[in-house]
DNA sequence: TAGATTGTTAATCGATTAACAATC
DNA sequence: TAGATTGTTAATCGATTAACAATC
């Protein structure tokens, strides 16, 4: 059994396929087959053949992959088929659309617990939750074996902050302030910034 | 004067640099090199000189680059030396919270509208604006020139929504539905979901 | 001058695509 | 059986890196 390495990349698509397949069960589909997918999604038939053969040989030549099937090896093989707790961190304007926000619940994730630093906010009400004082963040975080935060506080606290969750024990961040942060190897951060994206498309306009 | 095709790859990888520009301008530094910056971003030295050379030679051999003069051309080679008005779709959590950002309009964006289809949305008030009648939305971004749309409907929604966007003369949209919209040549989309970014790193759990 | 850093070339590395035997 | 589609190999394409002459 050689641990073969996958490249990130590839890892990097399987949610994609994961959403298309989520919405063709919805629609009651049983089976699709790469040419739909990449009609779908604008990825080459053969790429996503490629990617997804990479885990295990999940379709049948002549008839393609049964959707329900492939669902669900990719939620296992994305670790998703389980529930994984998460903070927030920082209760402002994406902090709360974040903290409230229903999608996150049948996908896998739940947000547990909302922190902010200032005292006009900490024990306000934000949809179920009360906003926590950021100063035990470290200790609370440890105690419940969280591994996943988002950092929703403004730039100059957000490098602060992920230093923090560190030493918490977090593993990976899905960081929403509009900075590059670093942190130790073996922690994963995941950068989100509308502005970035709209600088991008901008150049083409 | 050749049109030399720029990868897309490194269009992308522009606003990263400009962010970095953009918060040593505020720590007040006047130089910087490729190293420096390569520390900071995670990015290779030698990538992100070959990045920049792609657009002119912005820096001078033993010093670097200056880096309020590098941030301005960064600027002027992905147009947001200029204000660029875009609308928002849907009057949710998420296209409230966006419609109430105020950090677009500092880097070139200003959001003018917000539209929903919603009774009971339209005419009550977000922030500064007014939720508007997604009726009337073609002809209103037509008339108005805009070319910039940020898409916060459900899934099932947000296809039409792409569809009347493009008929109304939009060019660039990003997508804040969980669901990959299809456009026509021509037009941009870009797609942020938190899901995704999440799902990607719990592989590494 | 000595040291530093760019811009650029050539080499390497990795990702995508085309093609097709296998087979449902 | 005939048609369709997978999984996989080899070929192509493109992106990254290493190295260094040029020069500030």
């Amino acid at each position: 059994m050689e641990p073969k390495i996958i490249p990130d990349i590839v890892v990097g698509r399987l949610p994609i396929y994961l959403r298309a397949l989520q919405r063709m069960l919805q629609e009651g589909k049983p089976v699709t087959s790469s040419q739909e997918l990449s009609e779908r999604l604008g990825i080459s038939a053969a790429q996503i053949r490629k990617d997804l053969s990479q885990f295990g040989e999940f379709g049948k030549q002549g008839t393609g992959y049964n959707i329900e099937f492939l669902h669900e090896k990719l939620r296992q093989i994305l670790k998703i088929d389980r529930m994984w707790d998460l903070v927030v961190v920082g209760a402002g304007d994406i902090g709360s659309a974040v903290a409230r926000y229903q999608g996150f619940e049948d996908r896998g994730f739940r947000v547990t617990m909302i922190f902010d630093n200032d005292p006009k906010k900490i024990g306000t009400q934000i949809g179920p939750f009360t906003v926590l004082d950021a100063a035990n963040m470290v200790d609370t975080i440890r105690s419940n074996g969280i591994q996943i935060a988002m950092i929703a506080t403004p730039a100059v606290q957000a490098q602060a902050v992920a230093d923090e969750l560190v030493k918490a024990g977090i593993r990976a961040i899905l960081n929403y302030a509009p900075l590059n942060i670093n942190v130790p190897e073996g922690v994963h951060v995941q950068h989100t910034d509308p502005l970035t994206h709209l600088q991008r498309m901008t150049y083409y306009l």
